[in-house]
DNA sequence: AGCTCAATTTAGAATAGTTCTAATTATCAC
DNA sequence: GTGATAATTAGAACTATTCTAAATTGAGCT
């Protein structure tokens, strides 16, 4: 995909929401499409300095936060450690290695979340669900 | 079980990690029991006080990281609220409640964790699994 | 093109939750 | 009891994030 083609995406999305495209959204959202490696607020702020060199931390947090909430990237947690950002719209988990703390996305077989939801007794309605892996990631060696 | 049981259970835990019973971790462990509505710190420290009211806030995050090292206490979050903790032991997952930011403990059927794991590709070694709903809870009305 | 007004961005201050530091106190082994 | 080690304490420091108020931008109208 273009970065053309995400920007249509990104505009369209953000239309939707009744909010505007602007360079600032544009190229933090393209600094996520092309390292998806789950940088926080902070690494995404170095990453768009370089196109942007006058942009704000503040800004970065704003533009993150719209792109959460129009539905383009995922927020991500763990325990409390600064927040992380993905673009990865299907549906998966994240495993987190302990030892180099890197997240790594985990596609989740369709059935799955549907699964792990009727787990859920009567009265409960989950809106979503989220699967955290902790461990270790041995990279099979090929 | 007894206040006294859960001291000696605390006690055994605790020496078996080389760490000394203390009245500050007794009374936060009996806390914790006592109202299994996951607490914050602050939450803790506030409950605490009535008992040991020279306590600090310091030795209630102390304590409760030794709690969770020995295994006697989950520690809970959602996105980047403050650290919630939990006594219960069985697997389980937690379902955040939106409306009311309560938190629910959901136990699992003996073999989901292990389903769910084994979605994992090799390479993947996962030593904690994590299952967190989010939506709104509608407690039967009787 | 110029004007208006709301949306957006910005820098810096403020905040929340937690961890760190250094000093004090309690406890164990001898 | 004495010395060594563990635990607690108060308060400072820290980190990630949000807030505030001012400046800038851009879309739609004329």
């Amino acid at each position: 995909m273009s970065s053309t083609e995400n920007s249509d995406a990104l505009s369209q999305r953000l239309a939707d929401s009744g909010l505007r495209s602007t360079p600032q959204r544009e190229v933090i959202y393209n600094v996520l499409l092309d390292k998806r490696d789950h940088p926080t607020a902070d690494e995404v702020y170095v990453r768009v300095k370089s196109e942007l060199p006058t942009i704000s931390l503040a800004t970065v947090y704003n533009c993150l936060e719209t792109l959460v909430h129009c539905d383009l990237v995922r927020a991500v947690n763990f325990e409390r450690g600064p927040t992380r950002y993905c673009p990865n719209l299907r549906p998966h988990a994240h495993f987190h290695d302990e030892q180099t703390g890197k997240t790594h996305d985990i596609d989740l077989p369709e059935n799955l979340l549907d699964e792990v939801t009727s787990i859920l007794p009567r009265g409960y309605d989950a809106k979503s669900v989220e699967i955290i892996f902790r461990g270790k990631a041995t990279p099979p060696t090929s």
